[in-house]
DNA sequence: GTAAATATTATACTGAGTACAAATTTATGG
DNA sequence: CCATAAATTTGTACTCAGTATAATATTTAC
């Protein structure tokens, strides 16, 4: 027990790793509903259970990044200023992921062949959402937990529910912008601009709350 | 060919109309995911092949007012008097369905057990919010169509965004409320403290555009 | 080196959804 | 009323994701 780089631990990553890498790569390729799991088995010489084992669902094979914005959100709010504004923490963080051109905030043909085979499968299209009413049921906690005062947990939803919807909608039309013009600065012209006027909307939302 | 009232008709609407009863009935009973298709075929006394050719997806069996939602948007926008904007007609919308305790909008002991079925089946969930998605998209076509200058498409997704997303929360917080006090006008006036919240600050973010 | 813990595999199953052809039922034209 | 066309229903056989369970192999600990 509590063996950090044991031989079993390097193994197992080493599967996971394989696993994955072959899976992406046939996703890719084919289309996800085009590969069946059975396919993806064989290929990295494993078995169907083993698959199953590492990656509960098919679609797990495909996104693997669900847990590092969830953390991320998570740390802002943490590390923020005493008595700055949540909202305005997560403002700031959309900027400085923009200005360090961190992966959540590129667009380059890469990630839009990403989101182009994530359109044309509806099992991870469903999957998708599904992460997003995630990430806002937990940005709903976080802020009624950033905040003493009771019954605050109404307008965290609220709040919650419109800063990731903006962020999604900020991100489409940065992807849509990429595809139109192939412009890394007009693609993120694009999303701060949406962040922009949703963020003062939002706060005008919630004028009378503690979250701005 | 033309026949309204032929009795080909008259039996296909009655059979559709037998599944989708028994079907919602064992739904409610047992749970969405307890009931296969199968079972349900058998309960109607109709083949498992009948079920797939009247609903496509399983999901079909337990949603069957998608279609009505979508109108409603498209006639309130259709027949808005001349001049008045788009956010303002959606706004009235909502307020019309309120006073008029529309289904959309009416808190009962049975709407609750409704999402209590869908929120205890992940396919349901996956389905409701598919559909959310959907009408987004209905919306911001709309929208783009209702104004007539061009490159307005990218505040007409930012509004139909946020507009169908302030409708949710707005839902579910009415939804909660029943459950915490079973009183139709604190339900009611949950709801539309979301939405009067949420369309001015939605307002505020369309501002400089022809949707406010 | 042996025994316990843990990973991997084989097998068999359920259940949704699809393809396709056969059989039944309704409509239509004489 | 009959024959034939059109549409609906059914039977059969399949693919694939996901689960359960028990057997087997491999690593770790003593």
């Amino acid at each position: 027990m509590s063996n950090q780089g044991g031989l079993r631990e390097r193994k197992k990553e080493a599967t996971r790793q394989a696993i994955s890498d072959v899976a992406t790569e046939l996703f890719v390729a084919r289309g996800f509903d085009n590969v069946s799991v059975a396919e993806i088995a064989e290929a990295a010489e494993v078995s169907r259970m083993t698959v199953f084992n590492y990656f509960p669902r098919k679609e797990d094979l495909f996104f693997d990044r669900e847990e590092e914005s969830r953390q991320m959100l998570r740390a802002a709010l943490a590390e923020r200023p005493d008595g700055e504004a949540p909202l305005m923490t997560l403002r700031n963080l959309v900027h400085s992921l923009a200005d360090r051109a961190h992966p959540f905030a590129k667009f380059t043909d890469a990630t839009a062949k990403f989101w182009r085979t994530v359109a044309e499968s509806p099992a991870l299209s469903a999957r998708a959402r599904e992460m997003r009413d995630e990430l806002i049921d937990d940005l709903a906690t976080l802020l009624a937990g950033a905040i003493k005062r009771p019954l605050a947990d109404a307008d965290a939803r609220l709040a919650a529910a419109m800063v990731i919807t903006a962020l999604t909608v900020a991100y489409a039309e940065g992807l849509r912008e990429h595809k139109a013009r192939r412009s890394a600065a007009s693609s993120r012209a694009a999303v701060l601009q949406v962040m922009e006027r949703s963020f003062s909307g939002i706060a005008a939302m919630l004028k009378d709350t503690p979250y701005v």
